[in-house]
DNA sequence: TTGAAAGCGCTAACAG
DNA sequence: CTGTTAGCGCTTTCAA
């Protein structure tokens, strides 16, 4: 067993009485806020590390009224797409000198209406909310008592001017599925949808519609299914097809991640990709290259998204004002499961 | 543009007020601190929820010296063993009723000596160090303030006490390298170190040596090259061992990540894996399943080890202590890689 | 069972 | 250029 006991800390009053000045004096060397006598400042940052002493954040933040902590809402951390979001976050968060804490919304456990959120104006300076991590109730809420918030990855409701970051999402899929027609001859390509609500898998979808339509090619609604951007999801809706004889030459799945259900599915099922059946998915997740065969799909700067809205969200906390919509660019990556190679 | 305009939010004398009674006695009502007649309770609940009124932390941090915030320090959050192990500590911090603060010291920019720490005592109840990423030193101070932490994957200075909590290593690569021995008659088999000074790897290689000894295998240090625990480095060396002409039957690479980058400059060089080289890693990351051939490895419990860290830290906050080591059991996962199937 | 009041450590006027 | 002082919003004795 190990036992701590903890001892006190040095105060900011403790640095002053060292450094044989006023605790006033003290804060401005710290904050570079007004004008300290050189000589007065190396004193004083010589006894603040003589004492090791480090503000209490909690005490500023009191004072000053800001944390300089960014709050992040997500529902979830483990899948690969968030991971790197994720990084992106943070990076920018402590570019602009912010520290990031994080809430998951996933798995929350229904511990009634006494979860109290635990992100939000009370101890953090603003808010990144993911996708559908928070409710439009709250974000009317947090938005009318003028609180800092940038959305990743969904619009802003109607009436609010909330500023969000997300990907060129159409153009990217229409690209994907021009290459599809026009490099591979493909006319029967099914279409694996995220998650209802998904605004991501809404605007591939669009893109998917435009270039059929651009082709001449019909839309037929018996080639759309719930991918769920999940791998399981995506392998029952394939199967389904598959049982049904619904005739395939293509998938295009929403997100890689689906991708990878519908590759199962499909070599379950005895189909050679991309002889029988193409493939092809969105974000070029990490795992998408090592796939057999490795996963033609668009790639989407997941983790400068992340980083961007992180710059936003400050810039928002410090200006006042950042620009509505930053529409990241997609590439698309020609690998082998298109019929390439 | 948009342009928010902060309004003041309720205070606790905002409910106080609307309740008629003092802010003590609200007080009492959130904290469950001190007796309250249960009629005045319901008054303060019903003012609370009116007015949408949600405690400051920074105040009540400063007034009780407890922030209800958890410290993460990690290398980095982008590769999967990290995600999911922060998966887990999320989960184990809601559960003890803290937040999260995270802070990646990758890529920290060598920004000079100016970039103070920024989890800590002053901001932080605890702190979960992953690996490296607090040196000795400060892990040294931080101990003798009786500040609680736990460790992540690397043991304790030797002359302090901090907790712990990490994989089975030595007990699951022995039973991996004895089924290459003793079911696929493996007698050359080579091993892809992590980094320098990784204790997990340090084990990993430990019950290597151990099962090599076991069946009078030689131990041969030309098998052993440094994996890194990257897909470069681990391909890299591969590759120098076959431009080399080394004789290898088997690869045992010290983590999965590693295990890809063995595995493409294997495929690269033409070997068939397992019949010319078997292959096998540690861990069992999400992509090993999906590589080809599929890849035997040792599936470590990530998650549960983050979430396990998170516990431990909240018993130690509470309680003052807790068990110095916590060993989680690892478990052999058989799939195409090694020869079976 | 409740209220009054003293801080927690720091920032930000306001004097000097 | 520097010190004094009044809070920031809440927890926590101590009385009542």
């Amino acid at each position: 067993m190990v036992e701590p006991k903890m001892l006190l800390r040095p105060t900011i009053a403790d640095v002053a009485g060292r450094a044989g000045v006023s605790i006033a004096t003290v804060s401005r060397v710290i904050n570079q806020t007004g004008p300290v006598a050189e000589e007065t400042a190396a004193q004083v940052r010589a006894a603040i590390a003589e004492l090791k002493y480090v503000p209490h954040a909690a005490a500023r933040g009191l004072a000053s009224r800001r944390t300089q902590t960014l709050g992040l809402l997500l529902p979830g951390i483990s899948d690969q797409f968030s991971a790197a979001m994720l990084r992106g976050i943070e990076m920018g968060a402590r570019e602009g000198g912010y520290d990031l804490l994080i809430h998951s919304t996933h798995s929350e456990g229904g511990s009634g209406p006494s979860s109290r959120r635990r992100l939000g104006e009370h101890n953090t300076d603003g808010l990144l909310v993911f996708i559908d991590s928070l409710d439009e109730a709250e974000l009317t809420r947090l938005y009318h008592l003028g609180f800092p918030m940038v959305l990743l990855h969904r619009s802003s409701p109607a009436s609010l001017h909330i500023p969000c970051v997300t990907f060129e999402n159409k153009s990217g899929s229409r690209k994907l599925i021009d290459h599809l027609i026009e490099a591979h001859g493909r006319q029967r390509i099914a279409f694996l949808r995220g998650p209802e609500g998904n605004e991501d898998s809404y605007w591939r979808e669009m893109g998917y519609r435009e270039a059929l339509a651009a082709h001449n090619l019909p839309f037929d609604s018996a080639l759309i299914a719930l991918g769920g951007f999940d791998q399981e999801q995506a392998r029952s809706s394939v199967e389904t097809w598959l049982g049904q004889g619904v005739e395939i030459d293509a998938i295009f799945s929403g997100d890689d991640e689906a991708g990878i259900g519908a590759l199962v599915a499909l070599q379950r099922a005895g189909k050679r990709v991309p002889e029988d059946i193409a493939l092809v998915g969105f974000d070029d997740v990490d795992v998408s290259r090592y796939l057999t065969p490795p996963l033609t799909t668009v790639r989407a700067p997941i983790e400068q998204a992340g980083r961007e809205a992180a710059r936003k969200l400050v810039q928002l906390i410090k200006s006042g004002q950042t620009a509505p919509l930053v529409l990241l660019p997609t590439e698309l990556v020609i690998r082998r499961s298109c019929g390439c190679g």
